[in-house]
DNA sequence: GAAATATGTCAACATGGCTGACATAATTTT
DNA sequence: AAAATTATGTCAGCCATGTTGACATATTTC
């Protein structure tokens, strides 16, 4: 089952412009709809559980970028998460009361209040990553040994040129900050 | 540059429990991730566009459904979105309003509400997914060959499995239906 | 000491989800 | 033909989460 007979577009309809890829011809439907329908089952997971502690997807957002990079200052989460500090200020002042995140005072500079996640923040930002987990697993596992490789090419270059290098670094650096050396 | 020295993680750890996946060990951080921004960015353009035209998100996804399957029935969208049809309401009455949607009556059972596009909504509709398909394409492009089926295998066994036939039977029928026999 | 910076907070507003109740027209069932 | 079901629409209100703008506080930098 799951057989895949969709569009095979790749002909590109050799349009009158060579030009910087201005998107002449047919879109590609497959990958555009194929990305909304991942994407909407990739957070419903996560959208479950987060329902029976009263919090929603912002909260999973704080809370999995606290998890992940131990330390880091409110300017920084802001900028990863592009929202105001006003809506991070609300469902980060919940986490706080309520135990899934602790601020300490910069030890340099002591306006900062540097974010991390409690023992409990972490156990459910951990439950969160480990349902993803599974549908990543899931899909990788029945595509074999590129797949993880190849999903982490496609998904790179589909980020703003931008913003690439500094996604990578975040990545990586989260990587050591919760490996500890 | 984008150099990708992220982790090389694949060693599963070999956990004590060689059982349906249950996410034992580290998360599969990266595609997490990568998934989150690449899916921010991905949105990012349409929405610049749609903000012009007083549109938000929601606008563009009843837009994109109803050019791709010209005639669907109201009930057929909303199970697609998976929203109430208060919610598909409003936003819908504003785009008929606007003279980017039409509602005909069914031929066959008149309660029917048969949506198309307008030639205005099929404009903007095209204009949207072109901005998707240039960036779909520059990465592809910058990936090489394989990416394309490499990119739709991976996004597709991401989907519930559930949903997934559904979904391929949606892509396939809405490109017959777009590309006139 | 003044200016700039990091953070927090109050108030108000917009979008787009949701529930519940109810209305209308058309079709299907009995 | 009457009754029940179905497809759609609409009103009212609530909630989550985004936004702007204004302002307060503590701290650091100039």
């Amino acid at each position: 089952m799951a057989d895949i007979i969709l569009n095979q577009d790749s002909g590109r309809a050799a349009g009158s412009d060579p030009e910087a890829v201005p998107a002449e011809g047919e879109p590609i439907w497959d990958l555009i709809e194929l990305l909304f329908f991942a994407y909407r089952d990739f957070v419903s997971d996560p959208d479950h559980v987060l329902e029976k502690f009263g919090f929603g997807r912002a909260h999973h957002r704080v809370l999995h970028f606290v998890n992940r990079n131990p330390g880091m200052k409110v300017a920084d989460l802001l900028e990863t998460l592009r929202i105001t500090k006003q809506s991070l200020g609300r469902v980060l002042k919940q986490l706080v009361d309520q135990g899934y995140v602790i601020q300490k005072e910069g030890p340099d500079d002591r306006r900062h209040r540097l974010l991390y996640v409690t023992p409990k923040g972490e156990q459910l930002a951990m439950r969160l990553a480990g349902l993803q987990t599974v549908r990543i697993g899931r899909a990788l596992a029945e595509l074999g040994s590129g797949a993880h490789d190849g999903a982490r090419a496609f998904l790179t270059t589909m980020i703003d040129a931008d913003s690439r290098e500094a996604v990578l670094r975040f990545i990586a650096r989260a990587d050591r900050a919760r490996r500890p050396r």
